[in-house]
RNA sequence: GCGCUCGUAGCUCAACGGAUAGAGCAUCUGACUACGGAUCAGAAGGUUGCAGGUUCGAAUCCUGCCGAGCGCGCCA
């Protein structure tokens, strides 16, 4: 029995116990919550249903409790009912009941964990969107990890999810960019306001063997913005991709200029009221979405400012057809959220269909002081030397380990040293180990069985209860945007297998004979790894079946 | 000055308003003559920045203060 189907049988209870007694069931939440309490004394499961209940009823909590328990005693399922504290009601599940969920793990294989709260939904995540200016550095590798991984989480939920990458190809900063590179080209040094760092001489060189004549040309700097900006787009696409990211659109912000959409946009705006006219400028309503100030769309010499190509992006996406665009920010634009919502008021969406995640900043630690990055100084940690340090999985999983809206410290030095500090290789090594006992299982010939009531040992409750957690883990890892909760999940999952692996031994040793108590345990460890798969690849993280 | 995010063990971080605040790493003590010791058992480590408030119950919600990061352009 898996704690939703718990929560149903309890509230079904419930509703009968009030009728019983003339009291009002509307009083009972929607939805019973089921908790894992951490004290084993407090059972497998409770609920805080009469606490919650009670006071609504005008009924003293620990009453209700009591009608509950007397009520849910009779029920085959459940092995023992107690109240206690205030009114929490501790059950036990009877042990073929609660076995079931292993049967119904296997049964599922990949879909376990799957839910449909997203059913319909079409969704457009937008992440990482580094400027193409240089390689992915160690703020976007953070997002292409908690970004893609969040892609995952929403489509295991049922969302349609098109994941997507802004590039801000367009503006003074690739132009910067350019006169780099041909600074690089002619063997000067950087311009002052220009971009340095290795990868701006090889993208130089890489041009030049592209278009020998490039620095002679009429038009150099074109030749120069074409090839190499194309250049920095491969380069980074590549990296993403490396890293296990891929995204479904790259959206050009310089193919909204040249296709004329920005210029559609403001006029449409301007017709419809979304703009209004101050000195000499067209500005945008943001402040009544949090925003400091209301910002200029067009500028009053009549060019579009930058946000200007935000509305017309959103228009993009709108006219896609999606019912929620998610933009993923650093930290440090977080300014942003008002001017996105406005974006999408001023064109007549409702704003709750634009949803700002805003991720804190990576910090680079050296002998436990931070040390500053810039872009322009050329001394970024990029996502290649990230992996290069720690590999794709560790990499991967220290980014989406913890939750976004903490800043987050990453010691290369510490990472390089002893990379077992990364709790990856604890969930990597459960699930290679559960992998070498099902390989030993079928080489002895040993059946997985199903008589799940022979699982009545602690450990074995554990570890059955804990992968009847991980439909609700993927749901709220959803639902509150927070992909970091199925990483903390593996990591409690890896803990209570390698508990149980000591205590309950799977396979016949020797000449032993087969009994159904092995065979039931086996089939345990064959759904406990597919939920290790599963998790894992929600992160995308791989499962080896070796290490 | 205003706004957003954060402040939890020595370090890095968890904890949809629930019971005695948890993991990993680091430190200390134990466990390999049978399925992987990259593991397990145990010890030590906390006034959840501070002060109020809300309630059956607060790390979590509200207010104020302290501290940190990031923003606050007719730049992009």
């Amino acid at each position: 029995m898996t704690p939703a189907a718990l929560a149903e049988l309890v509230r079904a209870t419930a509703v009968d116990v009030l009728s019983t007694r003339g009291l009002d069931p509307a009083a009972l939440p929607a939805a019973v919550t089921i908790e894992r309490p951490r004290n084993p004394e407090h059972g497998d499961y409770a609920t805080n249903l009469a606490l919650q209940a009670a006071k609504k009823l005008g009924v003293v909590p620990r009453d209700l409790a009591g009608w509950l328990a007397d009520a849910l005693t009779g029920t085959d399922a459940i092995a023992s009912v107690e109240v206690a504290g205030p009114g929490f009601l501790n059950l036990r599940l009877a042990a073929d009941a609660q076995g079931a969920i292993v049967r119904e793990v296997v049964e599922a294989g990949e879909a376990y964990g799957r839910g449909d709260q997203f059913a319909g939904t079409r969704i457009n995540l937008e992440f990482v969107s580094a400027n193409p200016t240089g390689p992915v550095h160690l703020g976007g590798t953070r997002w292409a990890a908690v970004g893609d991984a969040l892609g995952r989480v929403l489509a295991a939920n049922g969302g349609d999810v098109t994941r997507e990458y802004y590039f801000n190809d367009a503006g003074a900063q690739i132009d910067r960019f350019v006169r780099s590179l041909i600074a690089a080209a002619k063997g000067e040094p950087a311009p002052e306001d220009g971009y340095a760092g290795g990868y701006i001489g090889d993208i130089a060189a890489e041009v030049l063997e592209r278009a020998p004549g490039a620095l002679s040309a009429e038009d150099c700097h074109e030749v120069f913005r074409r090839i190499g900006v194309n250049l920095m787009f491969e380069e980074i696409k590549q990296d993403l991709h490396d890293f296990g990211t891929d995204f479904d659109v790259y959206f050009h912000e310089n193919s909204l200029h040249e296709s004329g959409a920005v210029g559609k946009a403001i006029e449409q705006l301007k017709a419809s009221g979304g703009l209004y006219f101050d000195n000499g400028a067209w500005w945008l309503r943001s402040t009544e979405y949090g925003d400091d100030k209301d910002r200029v769309v067009v500028k009053s010499d009549g060019e579009p400012a930058y946000i200007a190509g935000d509305i017309a992006y959103f228009l993009d996406k709108r006219s896609r057809g999606f019912d929620l665009c998610i933009y993923m920010l650093g930290a440090d634009h977080h300014g942003y959220i008002g001017r996105l919502k406005a974006a999408a008021a001023a064109v007549g969406d409702d704003p709750k269909s634009v949803e700002v995640l805003i991720g804190q900043m990576v910090n680079l630690v050296s002998d436990g002081k931070p040390v500053r990055m810039s872009k322009r100084a050329g001394n970024v940690i990029t996502m290649q030397d990230l992996v290069e340090a720690v590999g794709v999985d560790a990499a991967r999983y220290a980014m989406t380990r913890s939750s976004a809206d903490s800043t987050l410290d990453i010691d290369l030095d510490l990472l390089r040293k002893r990379s077992n500090d990364n709790p990856v290789f604890y969930v990597q090594y459960a699930h290679a180990r559960l992998a070498s006992v099902l390989r030993n299982g079928a080489d002895l010939g040993v059946e997985p069985g199903e008589e799940f009531e022979l699982l009545d040992h602690e450990r074995e409750g554990d570890l059955i209860r804990t992968i009847g957690e991980f439909p609700r883990v993927v749901a709220t890892a959803g639902e509150l945007r927070e992909p970091h909760r199925v990483a903390r999940y593996l990591e409690e999952l890896a803990g209570t297998y390698h508990r149980f692996y000591e205590a309950c031994r799977v396979l016949p040793r020797g000449d032993e004979e087969t009994t159904e108590l092995h065979r039931a345990r086996l089939q345990l460890c064959a759904a406990t790894k597919q939920v290790f798969r599963n998790g894992l690849q929600l992160l995308g993280v791989s499962a080896p079946e070796r290490m």
